[in-house]
DNA sequence: CGGTTTTGACCTGCGC
DNA sequence: GCGCAGGTCAAAACCG
């Protein structure tokens, strides 16, 4: 790591991410950071993306769908009702970190 | 020791 | 057809 510049904070989603690449987007004028899933079945991928000179506005982009259960969500949403929709409730825990820090870019990345 | 992270370079797709 | 942009991979270094 660098240990001399700041090092971001990405919002804990409750899966392990491994970070394959970073790279400075000139059309939005941002950072991009790149991380995949450690799962064996997992394809899914996800990006950071946060201003040069504003690093408190992150804005997280998921692709791809997890193909096993999050582990973390699993003890987060203990709480949940006996049924678990695996999928479905995966997508809930990220929509609700979402919400909190990066509902001011709107930006919808969803696949078609 | 293993695992992870970081930087650079390379490759592909699309636009004009 | 060529250029540009974005995306991915590889290797190396460092940490716990």
């Amino acid at each position: 790591m660098d240990g001399r510049g700041f090092r971001l904070v990405l919002p804990e989603d409750g899966y392990e991410w491994r970070k394959y690449g970073q790279k400075f987007i000139k059309n939005i004028g941002k950072f991009r950071s790149y991380f995949k899933c450690q799962r064996s079945n997992c394809r899914a991928k996800k990006k950071a993306e946060w201003s040069a000179s504003d690093p408190s506005t992150l804005r997280v982009v998921y692709d791809g769908v997890h193909t096993h259960a999050s582990p973390a969500t699993e003890s987060a949403s203990s709480g949940e009702s006996g049924t678990s929709s695996s999928t479905a409730n995966n997508y809930n825990l990220l929509t609700q970190v979402f919400g909190d820090r990066s509902s001011t870019t709107s930006l919808y990345d969803d696949h078609p």
